[in-house]
DNA sequence: TTTGTGACCAAAG
DNA sequence: TCTTTGGCCACAA
């Protein structure tokens, strides 16, 4: 079958990781805002969900929940990566939260408009 | 097929 | 202020 495999996963995923890699440096966006992006704002959490699988290609340190806390930290490997990949980024993180979230804040169906 | 869960969000007590 | 609940979608067992 020639091969059809463009992608393993739905488009819905793949939509998810196309976003996260378009996310600038020194920015960070939300999983809601990407879901509202997407069309699919209600289920925010298969953004994250989606996350799981979140390939190298996909910046998942600049994408944080509503209230720019790193939530998802727990889940990087290790977990102060995320921190130390969002400094690099001239993005400041106290406390497991985003610096200025809202200066930070990249929204995809603002900036990709 | 059904059930359970998940890195969320928002509202209500 | 904090906790609980509801919802929504998709994937894994």
């Amino acid at each position: 079958m020639a091969s059809t495999k463009k992608a393993d996963k739905p488009n819905f995923f793949n939509d998810v990781y196309e976003v996260a890699r378009l996310i600038p440096k020194g920015r960070v966006t939300s999983y809601g805002a990407i879901a509202n992006y997407l069309g699919t704002k209600m289920s925010s959490r298969m953004v994250g969900w989606a996350m799981n699988g979140c390939p190298k290609d996909v910046p998942a340190h600049r994408v944080v929940n509503r209230n720019g806390l790193l939530t998802g930290k727990h889940h990087f490997n290790p977990p102060s990566r995320m921190q130390q990949l969002l400094e690099k980024e001239k993005i400041k993180v106290v406390d497991d939260k985003v610096v200025d979230f809202k200066e930070k804040y990249w929204d995809p169906s603002v900036e990709l408009m």
